[in-house]
DNA sequence: CCATGTGAAGCCTTTCACAGCT
DNA sequence: AGCTGTGAAAGGCTTCACATGG
């Protein structure tokens, strides 16, 4: 189903993965609103990106466009989607159903053809046993014995953080995860075989604030 | 009640400030655990980051250690915490009350002497007039007056695709508002003077499995 | 001797500028 | 003429390595 080999070079920084991302979502837009063309310097204002950078991203999978023409808005989605898209499909579980947990259960954003939230893990007796969503929801402590039997790749982790490393320790000693989403404000410990992404929401509150007390500092030092 | 101007140089840069959060809530784990001292290279142990990084980004705020010998724990996060605190605390809307505007209320990431979410918004009339965890919902209609009388300065945007940019532009015709944390996975569009932090949550999922795909790749190349 | 603070080097990412195709 | 694809330049961030001070 997946191309098997679709990179050119072989390496995809993470910036570029996530302005992918972007692009794919974009495209499946214009697809729906019928537009069949589409121009680097387009998407660039649509997406508040430079059209060199749009450009570059491209190029780094391949030539997609016609010199003098642009892209085919149909046959760059196709192809995004591809190189988007993991040789399997993915088998996740989100551990610690709490307000977030289960918001990001629902979250449009997770509802992906490449990948599954398939298993739940909470403490709480009431959650555990019951579904949610219509994945079933385990006890924490069962965790590393229902990541073998289900075939877990990936976690998403939205436990309170005392609780989070020895869940992962766990999880990380049946030797079959190689991904962990980890919302958790703490710094967590895997080996180095294990992918970790860290999504810190309140970090990106803090920088915006810090930017926005440089901004008026300058305009302080600006007025005297 | 903060520093005037705690900058050494004119710029620190976001990945800087990013972690400057994580070295802040370092200190103060270890400020409850009665530690006393603590070099560069324990704080990088327990971050994961480079002792040479845990250096740098404290040396464009002043000189706070002391050479053979480290850093004062209680000093270096009542520095830390002045720096990264703002010149106000600043008045908070968090607007679309669904499932993740929910679970950012409670969140305890967003419990901070910094800010506060003071006022909630949304277009369910089932919503509207009532209070969720102390803050009181009004009509996202009324968006535009409630800044004005609020005195917000700082959205929190939580709400469908489809409703963000209009909601944008109403927000930022009352020409208060300052920053913007987009947590919907569209790109909106708006003046320069507003300053926008886009947290998407599926994106780094998707990084995530690029990566394990890369991964898998190399695996596979290697055993031919 | 130990750990900081920092200029310089190295690496990574973005942007430019233009050759090349339609 | 218009827009892509890309080597080269510019810019930004991280890491090194060592002088400095306790």
């Amino acid at each position: 189903m997946t191309v098997p080999i679709p990179l050119k070079k072989n390496e995809i920084t993470d910036p570029t993965v996530g302005r992918l991302v972007g692009y794919r979502r974009l495209l499946s837009d214009l697809a729906t609103q019928k537009v069949l063309l589409v121009s680097s310097k387009d998407m660039g204002e649509l997406l508040g990106i430079k059209p060199s950078q749009v450009r570059k991203d491209l190029s780094y999978l391949g030539e997609f466009g016609k010199r003098g023409v642009g892209y085919n808005v149909q046959c760059l989605l196709a192809d995004l989607s591809d190189i988007l898209a993991p040789f399997q499909r993915w088998h996740i579980g989100l551990v610690g159903l709490g307000r977030l947990g289960e918001a990001l259960l629902d979250h449009s954003a997770f509802v992906s053809p490449n990948y599954k939230i398939e298993v739940l893990f909470d403490i709480d007796q009431a959650k555990v046993g019951h579904t949610f969503s219509g994945r079933l929801c385990y006890h924490a402590d069962d965790l590393a014995e229902t990541i073998v039997k289900m075939d877990l790749g990936v976690l998403i982790l939205t436990v309170p953080p005392a609780a989070a490393q020895s869940l992962v320790n766990a999880a990380v000693s049946t030797g079959r995860i190689q991904g962990i989403l980890n919302f958790v404000p703490t710094a967590i410990v895997v080996p180095e075989s294990v992918e970790v992404k860290d999504v810190d929401i309140s970090v990106e509150l803090e920088k915006l604030l810090f930017k926005l007390k440089f901004n008026e500092q300058q305009k302080m030092q600006q007025k005297k």
